[in-house]
DNA sequence: GCGATCAGAT
DNA sequence: CACATCTGATCGC
């Protein structure tokens, strides 16, 4: 769950993604993405009198992300307050102070990020710098490269602070499988399935709002039918997501959902009371679309895929992308600054150093080895912080999600602070700390990382087969 | 009767 | 325990 407050240091009369206390008074609102643990107070009664009460505040978002919100009647009182932008289009907004009449103008532009439909990350660009919010962001190694907005000439930007979807930030999460590898292995595993005969059906285990319709569109596509959803309201001006689903229950693909549906599956029915017409039991296969494929321990579900988050890797990969070359670039092109690189442009994030005093965000000079795993200690009986500088210079990483695992870089030889266990990735091994040291040397020398594996298109390393399914 | 918060669940 | 929710109990207005 995210456990962002709303505010980012830099522009700290914005809110994103959260909505609740504080963040009523903020002077525009940004919602990265349509999931509930980002629209915290949305629909409050606070916010609505405020709204009913203010000249200039606004709601801004994607097309997409305002459709889905709308959707939903709950937020219909959103309608005349929502100002939907373009993706990749740098626009102007105004921030009032209504009592003052003061005024400050940033730009902003949505990055696609890649989470779920209408997902995106914001740049924010004005007097106190450029600032990056990813929300939750799954991008793969080079789409960062590829973002123009990410760029001045063939330079990367220089970024103040990176608020970052922190949720995998774990040497346990070091790899997880691509979307591709996902889809592929779900492919297979469908053709399989409903290739028997046509009592054999296939249930996705559907738990959150959206994310999930890369899968069906997929699917829909290779098997040439329609996926059984609850409900089609909020795709009603998708058609490219419309085409693929369906409110009939007479497909062997069913994605539906009922409070009570592991009872449904028990008695061989799916979540929407479908049986087979002649009253031969159907057989089906209960598939679980989630990041965590290891949290299901109820015999329940046959399969776990994962999808939506970016992984230690390719984050390592993004961060250093936007951290280390914005500062490469600022000292080549020899705009004024304090920063040095060392000699080996190799930030010191595995330092041993124990300096309390580089972990917050102060002003003015900072260390060159702020130490990435004295953050993670609750040392002083000080809550962790959740701000860490990893970074010559000026840059900031800030996570947003819950906490900071504390035991980043304490894996495997002094495995002392973990209370429980997570298993790895299924065929993944958890990188030691000497090799995060490594691979974060060949982040920083430039060198390209690729973890695909030579033909890997088994499916056993995405899925996790119960033994009881 | 609604919202906020929390425990418990998948 | 983590995902992203959802449900139900309890408390306060």
């Amino acid at each position: 769950m995210s456990s962002f407050a709303g505010r980012m240091k830099e522009y700290s009369n914005i809110s994103l993604d959260r909505f609740d206390r504080e963040n009523i008074h903020a002077r525009a609102y940004f919602l990265s993405h349509c999931h509930k643990d980002h629209m915290k107070g949305l629909k409050g009664p606070l916010l609505k009198r405020k709204l009913q009460s203010s000249r200039t505040v606004r709601l801004y978002c994607s097309f997409v992300t305002k459709e889905l919100l709308l959707s939903n009647p709950k937020y219909s009182f959103w309608e005349d307050y929502i100002v939907p932008l373009e993706l990749e289009s740098p626009t102007q907004i105004s921030l009032v102070d209504e009592a003052s009449g003061e005024k400050e103008d940033i730009v902003v532009t949505l990055l696609p990020a890649g989470h779920c439909p209408g997902s995106v990350m914001f740049l924010f660009e004005g007097g106190q710098g450029n600032v990056l919010y990813t929300g939750d962001f799954r991008l793969a190694i080079g789409d960062a490269s590829r973002i123009e907005y990410l760029h001045s000439g063939s330079r990367v930007k220089e970024i103040q602070s990176v608020y970052v979807d922190s949720t995998f930030y774990d040497p346990r999460f070091y790899q997880i499988p691509s979307r591709d590898v996902c889809l592929n292995g779900i492919l297979e595993l469908v053709r399989n399935w409903i290739c028997q005969s046509p009592y054999h059906v296939v249930w996705l285990n559907c738990k959150a709002a959206y994310g999930y319709e890369y899968l069906f569109t997929n699917l829909g596509e290779e098997f040439k039918t329609q996926i059984h959803i609850n409900n089609l309201a909020m795709f009603k001006k998708m058609p490219e997501i419309l085409n693929y689903v369906t409110t009939e229950n007479k497909t062997q693909i069913h994605a539906c959902r009922h409070p009570k549906d592991e009872e449904f599956l028990q008695g061989n029915r799916l979540p929407c009371g479908s049986t087979a017409s002649d009253g031969t039991p159907l057989q089906i296969i209960s598939i679980k679309p989630s990041t965590m494929w290891f949290g299901e321990r109820s015999k329940k579900t046959n399969v776990i895929i994962n999808v939506f988050h970016v992984y230690l890797s390719l984050l390592f990969n993004f961060i250093y992308f936007l951290l280390t070359d914005s500062q490469l670039s600022q000292s080549q092109s020899g705009c004024s600054s304090s920063t040095r690189l060392s000699g080996s442009q190799t930030p010191e994030l595995f330092s041993e150093e124990t300096d309390e005093e580089t972990s917050v965000s102060s002003e003015g000079q900072q260390s060159l080895s702020s130490s990435l795993s004295n953050h993670m200690s609750q040392n002083q009986n000080s809550p962790v912080s959740d701000t860490v500088i990893l970074q010559p210079g000026q840059s900031n990483l800030i996570f947003t999600e819950t906490e900071v695992h504390q035991d980043m870089m304490d894996l495997p030889d002094s495995q002392t602070s973990s209370d429980f266990d997570i298993p790895c990735t299924p065929e993944s091994k958890i990188p030691g700390s000497q090799e995060l040291r490594e691979l974060y040397k060949k982040l920083a020398s430039g060198e390209d990382l690729c973890h695909c594996k030579t033909g890997c298109s088994s499916t056993s390393q995405m899925m996790n087969h119960n033994e009881n399914a």
